[in-house]
DNA sequence: AATGAATGAGCATTCATTCAT
DNA sequence: AATGAATGAATGCTCATTCAT
C-alpha cells in the first residue's frame, strides 16, 4: 500500500534508528491496546519498552508523530493483506465475500494492533481539538466498497440500492465484528465472518 | 426504562438537588459533545454551566458518577422512545423496520445527547482501567434484537441465520448511521434509515 | 500611574485572591532577583513561598501573566514615585535633576524589585520568541525625557542637541547606576546620582 | 588584547580542531543573536552548523566553555579595533571622542557578534547561579575610561568630577547606543555616536 | 575525530479531588 | 447548599551531558 519511497520527505533512517522506532511503535501498540488511548502516556509506553522517556522524544518529534506512525504501520499491513487477497477476483460477490473474510483472517493474527488502531482512530485529536482520524478517514474504504457494490449493480449481480449506505454498513459491520470478538475471545471469528458475508450478499442480490 | 425506584439505594433528592444535577448533566452533555470526552474536564463543564467547580463535586461523588448519570438519562430517553414505537407490533419485519426508523427519528432531535453518549461509551473507564461501557454494555440491545430476529425465524418470516451476528450487525449499523450523519450534516438521515431497514430485511427474508 | 479601573477587563478579585497574588508576585520577585529569570521556575517560586506549585497555576493563567503582573506592580511603583516628585516643577534643569535623584531615592528601598524588573525586561519573551519588553518598551520613558529636554531647549536653558540621543543616554545612565550599585553594595548611590545629574546638566546647558 | 599564550593552560590545538571550534563559535554567535541566549540550545547551535550535537561536546568541555570562547573572541576583536584607533592620541578629548566613534564604527560591521556578546553578558551564569559576566566584568573598561578622564583632569582639559561615575555612564551610553540601533535599524548610528561624543565632552570640559 | 543514541532531571501546565468556610 | 482555594500527581516536552562505537 504505502512504500517508503512514496512517503513525503522521509530522511533515510539508520538500521538502529529504524529498529528503535519499530520497538517504540510496538510498545505503543501494546500499551494503547491494554490501557486505552487516554492512559497511554509516553511515560507508560517508555516504561513498557524498558527505555527512558527521553528515547521516545529522541526518535519521534512528539506524541502525535508516534501515533501517526502506529496508524500507518498498522493500517498499511491490513490494507496490504486484504488487497492481495482480492487481487484478480472479478465478480462483485466474490470481492465482497473476500473482503469480509480476509479482514477477519487478518484480525486473528493482529488483535493488539487493530485494538490500538481503533483507539487512535477514535481518540487522537489535532492541536485544534478535532479528531485526527474521524469517520471521514474511512472515506477511502467507503469509496473502495462502493466500487465493489456498484460493479455488482452494473453486472446485474446486485439489485439497485444506495451504495453509500451499503458501504457504510459493510464497513461498520466488519469493525464491529472485530470489537465483538475482542470482547468475547471465545467467539468464532471465522463463523461470524461467513455469516456476515452471507448477510451482506443476501442484502444485495436481486 | 429506568425508574427512580429501581435504581440502587438512591436517597430521595430535594427539588433543588435534582435541578442542579440535571443542570450539570446537561452541561456535561454539551461539553462532551463539543470537545470530546478527553477534553471535557470538570472545570470546563462547570464553566460552561456558569457554576463553580466545587458544585459538581458537591452533587456528584466523582466524575464517574456524573458520567454514569449522563448515560442513564440519555440512554433511558432513547430506549423509552423506541420501545413506545414498537409497542403492539407483531411481525418481526415490522419490529425490525420500526427499530431502525424510530432510532433515526430520535437521533434527529437528540444529536448532542447521542454524541455525548457515544463519547462516554468509548472512553469512560473504571478505576482498574477497563472500559466502563464496552461492547458488553450492548448486551441488552443484542438480546432484544435477537428476540426480534428469532421471532421472525419462528414465524417463518425469516430464513435461518445466526441471530447474534445479525443483532450485532444491526446494532452497529444503526450506531454508524448516527456517526456518519454527525460527520456529514447534510446527509439524509431518514433515507439512510429506510435503506438500512431494507438492507436488513432483505438479508433476513427467505 | 495605573489604576485598577483603567486596566482592561479585570474581574474584581476577592481579598484572599488579591493577597495570594501579591504573595506570589513577591515570591517571584525575590526568586528572580536571586537566581535570575532563566532559573526562576514556577516550582522554585512556589517553594520559596512555601506553597504548592498548583497555587500559582490557580491564581495566574500562566507564567507570562505572573511576569507581567510583576512588571506592572514594580514599574507602576517607581513611576508613581518619580512623577510625584516631579509634579509642579517648572524648569527643565530642575526636572532633569529631580528625575535622576528621585529614581535613585526609589532604588534604595526597592533593590530586589528593580533587579527582578530588569531580569524580566531583558528575558521575558512572547510565544513567537521575541522579547516581550525590549528596548522599545522604553519608548514612553524616552518620550517623557525628550519632553523635559525639549522644554529646556525652548526655554533657552539648554543648548541645541539631539533630544533622542540625550534621552536614551539619560535613561541608560540611570539604569546602569542601579546595576552598578547592585554589584557594589558599598557604592554611594546618592553621590552617584548627584554626579550624574551634574553630568547631564552640564551636557545640556549652553 | 589576549594572546594564546596568556590564556591559562591551553594545550596547543590541531588545525582541524581550531577550525571546528571556530565554526561552532560562529554558529553559536548566529543562533544566540537570532533567538536569544535562553533559546540557544546546543541542539540548535549544532543544527545551525549542520553538525551533530556530539561534536560540540567533543570540542568543548561544556556549554559554558563555548560561551566563554564566544565572549573572548568577540570581545577581543572589538578591543583590538578600538585600541588601534586610539593608539598615539594624546589629548583626553581626542581619546574620549575616538573611543565613542571607533566603537560605533566597529558595531556597524559586527552587529551579530555584539548582539550575542550582550546576550551572554546578561545571561550566562556559573554553576552557583551567579552571573558569569556581571557588571564587574566591565571593570577593565571602567579603568581604561577612568584613565582617559583622569588624564583630562590632570591636563586641565576637564573639570573636576567623579571619574568612576563618568566612566560608568560613558560605558553604558555606548552599550545602549548599540542596543538602540539594533532595535531601530534605520537609526543613524554615526550621528548618534557624534552626538554622544559631544554630550560627553561637554559634560567634562570646564 | 566524530557521532548517533540515550539519559534523567527539569520545565509549564492540566486536572480531579479535598476541604474550610 | 455552595464555593473558592489549594493540592499533588501526571502529562508532553526540552535539554546538557554521557558514552560506545
Amino acid at each position: 500500500m504505502r512504500s517508503e519511497i512514496e512517503s513525503s520527505g522521509q530522511k533515510s533512517r539508520s538500521f538502529i534508528e529504524e529498529a528503535r522506532r519499530a520497538q517504540i511503535v510496538a510498545s505503543a501498540i501494546e500499551v494503547i491496546a491494554e490501557v486505552g488511548f487516554a492512559q497511554a502516556s509516553l511515560a507508560r509506553i517508555a516504561a513498557h519498552a524498558d527505555i527512558s522517556k527521553g528515547v521516545i522524544s529522541y526518535h519521534f518529534a512528539g506524541k502525535e508523530e508516534l501515533m501517526v506512525e502506529v496508524v500507518e504501520r498498522t493500517y498499511g499491513a491490513i490494507a496490504e493483506h486484504v488487497l492481495t487477497k482480492m487481487q484478480g477476483l472479478q465478480s462483485a460477490t466474490e470481492l465482497l465475500r473476500t473482503h469480509v473474510l480476509s479482514v477477519a483472517e487478518h484480525m486473528r493474527g493482529h488483535r493488539t494492533q487493530l485494538k490500538a488502531l481503533g483507539e487512535i482512530f477514535t481518540n487522537l485529536r489535532t492541536a485544534d481539538g478535532k479528531l485526527r482520524y474521524g469517520i471521514k478517514a474511512s472515506e477511502p474504504t467507503y469509496l473502495a466498497l462502493e466500487g465493489i457494490y456498484r460493479l455488482g449493480q452494473e453486472s446485474g449481480e446486485f439489485r439497485d440500492f444506495d451504495v453509500r449506505v451499503m458501504a457504510v454498513t459493510h464497513s461498520s459491520a466488519v469493525d464491529t465484528m472485530f470489537a465483538y470478538w475482542m470482547a468475547h475471545p471465545g467467539h468464532d471469528l471465522d463463523a461470524h465472518a461467513r455469516e456476515l458475508a452471507d448477510l451482506l450478499e443476501r442484502a444485495c442480490v436481486t
